[in-house]
DNA sequence: TCTGGGGTCCTAGGACCC
DNA sequence: TCTGGGGTCCTAGGACCC
């Protein structure tokens, strides 16, 4: 779990995933759970750490590999089969240089079959470190009398929808009527037909061709909630500063900043707000942010606060016009290079300078996050 | 002794324009 | 003498993932 007070589960072991204990209880639910429970906290160095050498392995074995999240990857192994022989003596050769390279940290599991949704099921058939080949004559059976919910995309409130219609498994749902679904689920619904039939059409994007972000952003629970608008400015600041420096580690410039807002009982909102032109200045992000905030009526105090940068291009927008700005990129650019050089609040704005005590608790790693570009979440 | 944080995609409704 | 229709942009919210 995170070093914060206000944490969650973020994995359990095997033993405790025995008494019940799941992602995203908090501590009390856990301990109820599992009176013996050892909470411990994540390293998520170690963490990145690892998962960057696996990765490093798993494109020893084919380019194509997608970095699908930190502990996840798919492997398009087409053109690389002929090597080893077989698929299945691919997937233990992979295994066997995890095992002799990280092999005292961790094991891993591994699915193979005809795409990435079969894929991904066939991974999570046998753990820890199973293997397990499907097919693609074995798929339709495998299918028949499986739950939809185990299928990667169909969530709880999908789940609840598809029972209403009198579909539960992937076996009906592959022959429910396309019309009904399309009516039912929009776009969506088509695809959902499909995935019963255990087809699936995205292919592995390989590390380096993924689309350009489409949003950056930061967001925090609070240590204590706040209603003080110079506290929650000076929280603003600081998302902001994070998100800027982000972007402009990455070159990217935003044209909308949105303020999300959780409240204590968790009604949980956000407000967004064009830019006359892209930006990812953290003053310019931070302003906006503010006028948004100012613009509400904040009914109790504030449990979270997330500032985000979105509808991104990359490069700068247009020249620097006025002397003023590019003064003002320079600077941005020489805070940023140090704070790279010597950590990351080596230099920061005067209304951040009082650092908070409980300040910057270890992040947890998100399943955006990547071993390299934007999304590599610095997590110190 | 209450419930994290990082994303993507889709939908629906309203403003505005021609 | 009664109010079309198509397109774009913008915003908010929800579902899903790890």
């Amino acid at each position: 779990m995170g070093s914060a007070k206000r944490t969650v589960v973020t994995t359990a072991s095997y033993e405790a995933r025995a008494f019940g204990v799941r992602t995203g209880m908090n501590k009390v639910e856990a301990k109820r759970a599992c009176p013996g429970l050892i909470f411990v906290t994540g390293d998520n160095r170690k963490y990145t750490d690892a998962s960057v050498r696996i990765i490093g392995i798993l494109r020893d074995f084919s380019p194509m590999v997608e970095a699908y999240s930190i502990d996840e990857a798919f492997v398009d192994i087409t053109g690389c089969i002929c090597a080893y022989g077989s698929p299945s003596a691919l997937a233990m050769a992979v295994k066997k240089r995890i095992r002799e390279e990280l092999g005292s940290l961790l094991t891993c599991s591994i699915g193979i079959a005809p795409n990435k949704l079969i894929a991904k099921l066939a991974s999570d058939m046998k753990k820890p470190d199973g293997l397990v080949v499907l097919a693609p004559e074995e798929v339709p059976a495998l299918l028949e009398d499986l739950p939809v919910n185990e299928l990667w995309g169909i969530g709880p409130r999908l789940t609840a929808h598809l029972a209403a219609l009198g579909v539960a498994t992937c076996g009906e749902l592959g022959r429910f009527p396309a019309s009904i679904l399309r009516e039912r689920f929009g776009i969506i619904g088509e695809r959902l037909k499909l995935m019963g039939q255990g087809e699936y059409e995205g292919g592995v994007v390989p590390i380096g061709q993924e689309e350009e972000a489409k949003s950056v952003g930061h967001s925090m629970t609070l240590p204590v909630d706040a209603s003080d608008k110079p506290v929650i400015r000076r929280h603003l600041l600081k998302l902001s500063e994070k998100v800027g420096a982000r972007a402009r580690e990455h070159d990217l410039y935003g044209r909308k900043v949105a303020l999300t807002i959780r409240y204590p009982d968790f009604y949980t909102f956000s407000k967004q707000k064009t830019l006359p032109a892209p930006t990812n200045d953290t003053r310019a992000i931070y302003s906006a942010a503010v006028g948004i905030l100012e613009g509400l009526r904040l009914k109790t105090a504030v449990r979270l606060l997330g500032v985000t940068l979105s509808d991104i291009s990359k490069g700068s927008p247009q020249m620097q016009l006025f002397e003023d700005d590019r003064r003002r990129e320079r600077l941005l650019g020489a805070m940023d290079g140090l704070n790279r050089t010597f950590g990351s609040s080596t230099v920061t704005w005067a209304a951040l300078f009082e650092k908070d005590p409980w300040d910057d608790p270890t992040g947890v790693i998100s399943p955006a996050w990547r071993p390299e570009g934007v999304k590599r979440v610095d997590v110190r």
